[in-house]
DNA sequence: AATATCACG
DNA sequence: ACGTACGTGATATTT
């Protein structure tokens, strides 16, 4: 038997809209409800397979039925910006897929649907209609069953409907619908029904009366008094309502089931606009569907070099722009590696690969080595005939060549690969990655940080695509003014990095187990303390039930916050702490737990079998510039408190070496004054006195000596606000005053600064006109938050705008300054390193006798990374561990 | 896979 | 009337 397939288009996207979280692509266009609308659609193709599909929508002008009857068709919320710019491109993409869309001017979707399922039944057909409108309940019978789709927690599933299922659970037959919706009436359909008429009472009706017509044919045997003589006063409205919720199944639609057939929807066309609406996740369903890819090439085109003739002839024969890229090998999930916790970064076991082919080289080992220019795409897999070793020999002389421009994405991750990387690759001395090879992860996270552009992650694609964005990304950069950013700062940085992880920093096991285990005694004797002053023992590492205990149980007054139950977060419990003995030990409790999960045995399985941590710093996460810290993060080691702080005591130079900490002192504040221009600022820096004390004195007209600490700690906060993005709210919230006092902090603030309120206004207001917002060094930050038409996104959007000039230039500032220091050390203190960065802040490894010379070059050389118009002010300390250090 | 919490700048 | 400070990542719990 046939089966078709009906779709209602705009209730479906509807569904899809507020099911899927915010998500917008490169060039800030929503696709949130095209996602789920496609994530239902190809779950729905899975689990019904129909041999015809169609998509009807309503058209935008008012439609039949409400146009008759405009007054209610007033009520319908207007659709958001978000969801309608979405429609025209569903519908493209749809028509891409090669699947119908069904509009007409004279009738709903409902209508088209309604007329369709009930001309395919009667041919004998077998019809799913899906819809996340329960009006159509009414057209389902034994072989029209009606499709319901929900959203749960990102999963698609769906109720069904045939005849017995809505008898089931409305108590009505689906024709009864009809008269279900005429007394109760539908708000989303602006079917308004009968006054005071809900669900119960519409049912209880129409169970005993079966229609509307025969509920009026009794109206005298309705003995409840206010129903009786709402429903006689109401009759009229009943009766349109009636009218407004049946749908149509007369319709002629003129739509023929050939050309709904349902045909091949992995098109080329489909995975082109996909590519470009930057859905990556519905594209991997065209993943062995043998679809063509943007120009035509099919994976079994791209050819396949296994052997070592082969090889070097191709290496020989390319020349202008050649990517390359590096694929790891395919791990082997159920190794032993996994369970003996062995798996950390570990440069002896990836390089022992012995022979490799030439010689005396150790080579890590990879999967495979994709290379496009304009010969073509080739898939280079090294195996008996062909050893890694020889590709990356190949690569090597390849990078240096002057006819070949070479370029790969992520090139941090390539310098592993490269052999006698030390020689062969550098920093030259205008501080330029040498050899200069360009990388494609950098150009595309400087051309749009919220979302850099994806590619595919499969040998052969991924080249090929990279290939063929290449020239117009360079230009981008170009025209956007950050090529000087990229060449002169991200890229050299991309090695500095390198060196960095590289190098690691000695964790010292044993203390890290002894620190640890100090902490035992005390988790648990808070563990039985609140479990004895709660009266059972529970999780309290569950937020759910240290909610329960503690506001259900314990019936402690805080107050719900979160959608799941009450919030127990600390500046929550904070409140409560001085009057509940339980909710402080709860506090000591987390905090502890926390070094002990996180850091005292989280780190201890980071150390690789070199007695380091390696961690990764990623150069493309941040929305900002900042560079982040992974596997494991060493940008959020404990220091706000003494107990956490002594973890750093485990982090130690090597034997002859110490540390050498240096940190820009309020490097953002200073970029305000600079940045602003604004003279009193800039003044109050020139002072070179405590700048919270200084603006304390000003903002609150004290003189400077009667500053008292209170006033100084509130002027601090006002400071921080400032970089945040000032609000009231949030500053209220800090310093737990009013939001009036808040405000007027804020106003005086700016009195006394008003170059500073310029300042951060033009960010807001360049910010609406360009959508992005700069850095000192053309760094750009888009800002889409500020087009929302959710009020709350668009404040948000104010503060990122009033932010990112800040904290960007903060981090271009650290990044110029990483490569200043790496290249002084090299040229003057060889054997010390840069081990790790934490936004303000260098940690080196340096010979005990050259600690006094790398604290001077490491101060001069940060504090000369910009001319500003405050002095940047570097504070630096050495020791021998991180804790002394700092 | 999402949520809540908390560590850092 | 709404409901917020900016930028990250790891862990444990729950779905």
């Amino acid at each position: 038997m046939s089966k078709l397939m009906l779709i209602d288009g705009h209730s479906i996207v509807n569904r899809a809209f507020y099911g899927v979280p915010e998500l917008s692509n490169a060039s800030g266009l929503h696709v949130n409800a095209i996602y789920g609308f496609l994530n239902i659609l190809f779950k729905l193709l899975d689990d019904e397979s129909p041999d015809y599909l169609c998509v009807a929508f309503d058209m935008s002008a008012p439609t039949f039925r409400h146009e008759r009857y405009p007054e209610y068709k007033g009520t319908r919320k207007p659709m958001p910006e978000e969801l309608r710019e979405q429609i025209p491109v569903l519908k493209d993409v749809l028509r891409a897929m090669d699947i119908t869309i069904v509009e007409h001017a004279g009738w709903e979707a409902d209508d088209i649907l309604g007329s369709l399922a009930v001309k395919a039944e009667s041919e004998g057909m077998e019809v799913s209609l899906v819809s996340g409108d329960r009006d159509l309940l009414q057209i389902a019978t034994d072989a029209i069953k009606i499709v319901l789709p929900k959203t749960k927690a990102g999963k698609t599933e769906y109720e069904i409907y045939h005849t017995q299922d809505v008898i089931d659970k409305y108590q009505v037959s689906p024709a009864g619908i009809i008269e279900l919706k005429a007394l109760m009436g539908d708000s989303s359909d602006n079917i308004p029904g009968v006054p005071k008429v809900g669900e119960k009472t519409a049912t209880s009706l129409l169970v005993e009366y079966k229609t509307v017509a025969n509920v009026y044919d009794n109206l005298d045997k309705i003995t409840k008094k206010g129903l009786h003589d709402t429903l006689e006063a109401n009759r009229d409205k009943a009766e349109l309502s009636r009218w407004l919720a049946t749908i149509k199944t007369d319709c002629d639609t003129g739509v023929t089931w050939d050309e709904i057939a349902l045909k091949n929807i992995y098109t080329d066309k489909a995975y082109e606009s996909l590519k470009t609406l930057g859905l990556k996740k519905i594209l991997d369903r065209f993943e062995g569907k043998n679809v063509t890819s943007d120009s035509g090439i099919k994976a079994e085109e791209f050819v396949t070099i296994d052997d070592r003739n082969e090889c070097g002839k191709l290496f020989d024969s390319v020349k202008g722009n050649v990517v390359f890229v590096i694929h790891k090998p395919e791990m082997n999930k159920n190794t032993r590696e996994e369970s003996d916790g062995q798996m950390g970064f570990d440069l002896e076991a990836m390089t022992a690969g012995a022979d490799n082919g030439s010689g005396d080289r150790d080579v890590k080992e990879f999967g495979s080595m994709s290379v496009t220019y304009d010969g073509g795409t080739y898939v280079i897999k090294p195996g008996d005939s062909l050893k890694h070793g020889f590709v990356i020999e190949c690569l090597n002389s390849l990078i240096v060549r002057d006819d070949v421009s070479p370029v790969t994405y992520d090139v941090k991750a390539v310098y592993e690969y490269i052999c006698d990387a030390d020689k062969t690759v550098g920093l030259d001395d205008n501080g330029h990655l040498f050899p200069h090879i360009d990388d494609m992860m950098l150009i595309s996270y400087l051309l749009n940080p919220i979302k850099a552009r994806e590619y595919d992650d499969k040998p052969g694609f991924v080249s090929h695509e990279i290939f063929n964005d290449y020239e117009v990304s360079v230009k981008a950069l170009k025209d956007a003014g950050m090529d000087k950013l990229y060449e002169d700062i991200e890229l050299p940085l991309s090695y500095v990095l390198y060196t960095c992880q590289k190098a690691g920093i000695i964790a010292d096991k044993n203390k890290l187990i002894e620190y640890g285990n100090s902490l035992e005694g005390r988790i648990d004797e808070l563990e039985r303390s609140i479990c004895d002053q709660a009266g059972e023992k529970f999780n309290i590492n569950s937020p759910k039930q240290l909610g329960e205990i503690l506001f259900n149980k314990m019936g402690i007054q805080g107050g719900k916050k979160t959608k799941n139950g009450y919030s127990t977060a600390a500046d929550v419990l904070e409140k409560l702490a001085p009057e509940y003995p339980i909710v402080n030990d709860i506090l000591e409790y987390r905090g502890l737990t926390k070094l002990k999960s996180t850091y005292a045995d989280g780190l201890q399985e980071c150390i690789a079998k070199d007695g380091r941590i390696h961690t990764t710093f990623n150069q493309t996460i941040t929305a900002t510039g900042r560079i982040s810290s992974t596997d494991p993060n060493l940008q959020n080691i404990p220091i706000r408190t003494e107990l956490g702080r002594k973890i750093r005591k485990c982090f130690v130079p090597k034997s002859g070496y110490v540390f050498i900490d240096a940190d820009y002192s309020q490097i953002e504040l200073r970029l305000l004054a600079h940045m602003s221009q604004d003279k009193g600022l800039i003044e109050a820096y020139g002072m070179d006195a405590d700048i919270h004390k200084i603006t304390a004195s000003k903002v609150f007209h004290i003189p400077f000596d009667e500053v008292t600490p209170e006033k100084r700690r509130d002027a601090k906060a006002v400071n921080f606000g400032l970089v945040y993005g000032i609000s009231s709210f949030g500053l209220s919230q800090d310093l737990g005053i009013s939001r009036k006092e808040a405000a007027q902090y804020i106003d005086e603030y700016f009195i006394t600064y008003p170059g500073v309120k310029t300042f951060l206004d033009r960010q807001v207001s360049d910010a609406k006109e360009n959508g992005y917002v700069t850095t000192m060094y053309a760094r750009r930050r888009p800002v889409p938050e500020l087009k929302n038409s959710n009020y709350m996104m668009r404040q948000f959007g104010e503060r990122v705008a009033m932010n990112s000039p800040i904290q960007g230039t903060a981090a271009d500032i650290m990044k110029i300054a990483m490569i200043k220091v790496y290249k002084a050390l090299k040229a003057e203190l060889p054997d010390a390193a840069i081990l790790i960065q934490v936004h303000d802040e260098l940690l080196l490894e340096v010979k005990s006798e050259e600690a006094e010379k790398a604290a001077m070059i490491l101060k001069r050389e940060m504090e000369n990374a910009a001319e500003l118009d405050v002095k940047l002010e570097v504070d630096v300390h050495s020791g021998s561990d991180w804790y002394e250090a700092k």
